[in-house]
DNA sequence: CAATATTATGCAATGGATTGCACAATATAA
DNA sequence: TTATATTGTGCAATCCATTGCATAATATTG
């Protein structure tokens, strides 16, 4: 390793202050710890003279339990284990801030891992988290796992496992979603209402629960307003920029007549805008269109682009909440199924109505 | 609480297995917890039959240290504390990403705090760090931040500090930051380069260190090319795309003349990208902007944005690694002041020299 | 005031791993 | 073969907080 610079100096005898136990408190007291204990626990075998020497004498001392003792002796941590396939994703980073803020006043710590959308990283963080001996499990499933193994684990330790965004189907779990859905009814329908009928659709991997159930919800909003499906329209792309780009090409090349896409990840539509700009297509006179996930680049765009919140925030808070719910319910199973209603966010590139009248 | 569908099931009598012990492998193999410890730390007093025995019986009953049990008796815990202001930020979840991922391999545990930007919370969750005695603590100080006894007591516990992007000065603690005033004279520079003499420039807070290097290799710049630093050409705004466009609109309506502005801070540069655009004046032929901090949205606009990257990423790494040295150093204290280089991207926002050569 | 009921405290084991000290088992030298 | 050196194991205390059981201290009743 090479640092820019750096100094090493000889460690100056430093004087490092033990933390006080409650066998500090007690023989201060001339009492016992077993007393202490009872005082902090707010006992009620305890006279309240004893209980508040006590508590004042911790104050003085300004004592606090050793969390590891406490784990070692009940098992119970206080900490929760919280996965998600990569930290720095907008929606990622909103849900974790949701649970932290949720779960933090509650005295709860939060461990977060990544999984790197790899099952074998996924499997490994999971046993690290039993180990640890976590309260319980909200995990986000990378894309890549297959297996449920390590899932049932959790449940067979007895922890609340709590899925969200991406989940599996596993007894005693529960899980948190958008409810993509709606997300992808409200999308198409939107358009539908701008007067669009010749809808694109722009899919990403299909395998992923979330991406068929947009589909599902673009389906059934045609089906609503009485327009045939053409499998014609619908498109297969990587959540990228680049893979947008070339589906818009692929529609300009092969004169496919639209009048709308929508796109099931932003950074697609993004793509696509770009694309048709550069072939002077009119966005949205000429096409409309809707991305999906509300990333914080669409509204500042030139063009600003509608698309679909989800509110990770949201579902980080819920989750966190289900959690909660769960641990206080002790021995009793609580499966908790919920789906967050997305919200549609109106923005230029699907406005047709303010631009032409009709 | 109000969820949407829920289930209840009676508790059906759970099998919860005992995690192994020691003392279980011990009594399998007629021998003590002792023994199977040494032999579990590859002691070297110890036979290598029994040390063979125990480990095979170990991983056959898939046998983990308890971590709480060793925390306790060790007073290590292998968790470090990562404290930042915000999570969901792109330049702090990358650096949450970064110390991950050189930390976690090592067999150490993030755990991870925001601050909210509040000088209460912040110390507050650096005393839940001290009481769950963490092995170090790495933080970017909140911007509210004006006392640092709770840095001191980090030091006084005799655990590694290590500041990232914003520090503090404290004794035998260490640094990893972005050398800001480069970064400062590199985007000058560089509008230089492009033919700019007028070069506005746009600051945030200047209470903090990391604009006021900015500022200082703005000026820096300025003089090594001989042009007159003018402070009518300074403005002072938020971080964010209205205050932007509020100096942009100042610069105009004041008629004040430049053919550029170096702001340090994205959102400050697309504001002012915005309001420029919608008076007309052209980007970058009449007006040159540069931004700081190269966010993900400065590529996806329509006229990318020039900017500056810092690599959270590698910041991240960076204090991770100083972090791990100053663990294994003991007893020496060793103070680490880093400062990485960070990098201009050139994008259209300032390319002058392809649209007009001169 | 003695006898019983009540309340407050102490004792000691527990949770899991580590480690200094003592002693047993083996190997080496005489 | 006995005395000494070398290794390998066991014992028990320790880290800190909790808790069932026993007992001391106090309050209540007869």
């Amino acid at each position: 390793m090479k640092f820019k610079s750096f100094l090493i100096s000889l460690s100056n005898f430093q004087y490092v202050k033990k933390k006080p136990t409650i066998y500090d408190i007690a023989s201060k007291l001339n009492i016992t710890a077993a007393t202490v204990s009872r005082a902090l626990n707010d006992s009620e075998l305890i006279s309240k003279k004893t209980k508040k020497m006590v508590l004042e004498s911790a104050h003085e001392l300004s004592y606090f339990k050793n969390r590891h003792a406490l784990a070692l002796k009940s098992g119970r941590t206080n900490q929760i284990g919280l996965v998600v396939p990569f930290i720095n994703r907008h929606f990622f980073s909103n849900i974790i801030m949701g649970v932290e803020e949720e779960l933090y006043p509650k005295g709860y710590q939060v461990m977060i891992f990544q999984s790197n959308e790899s099952e074998k990283k996924e499997q490994d963080v999971v046993e690290a988290l039993l180990k640890n001996q976590v309260d319980g499990v909200l995990i986000s499933v990378s894309k890549t796992t297959r297996t449920k193994s390590h899932f049932n684990k959790i449940i067979e330790n007895n922890l609340p496992l709590i899925f969200f965004d991406r989940k599996v189907d596993v007894d005693n779990s529960s899980s948190v979603e958008t409810d993509d859905e709606f997300g992808g009814k409200i999308a198409t329908q939107h358009l539908i209402d701008q007067g669009c009928s010749q809808i694109a659709y722009v899919t990403v991997d299909l395998n992923l629960n979330i991406y068929k159930n947009r589909f599902k919800g673009y389906k059934k909003a045609l089906e609503a307003n009485n327009i045939d499906f053409n499998s014609d329209l619908v498109f297969q792309a990587n959540s990228d920029v680049i893979s947008g780009r070339k589906v818009a090409r692929q529609i300009l090349s092969n004169d496919i007549k639209i009048d709308s896409i929508f796109c099931s990840s932003d950074y697609i539509a993004l793509g696509v805008i770009q694309e048709l700009k550069d072939n002077n297509v009119d966005i949205p006179g000429d096409i409309s269109v809707v991305g999906f996930s509300n990333e914080p680049f669409t509204e500042l765009l030139d063009l600003t682009l509608t698309s679909i919140e989800q509110n990770p925030y949201e579902i980080g808070k819920s989750a966190a909440r289900v959690f909660l719910d769960q641990v206080n319910a002790k021995d009793a199973i609580i499966e908790h199924a919920i789906k967050l209603k997305p919200k549609l966010c109106i923005r230029n590139s699907s406005m047709k109505n303010s631009l032409k009248p009709h």
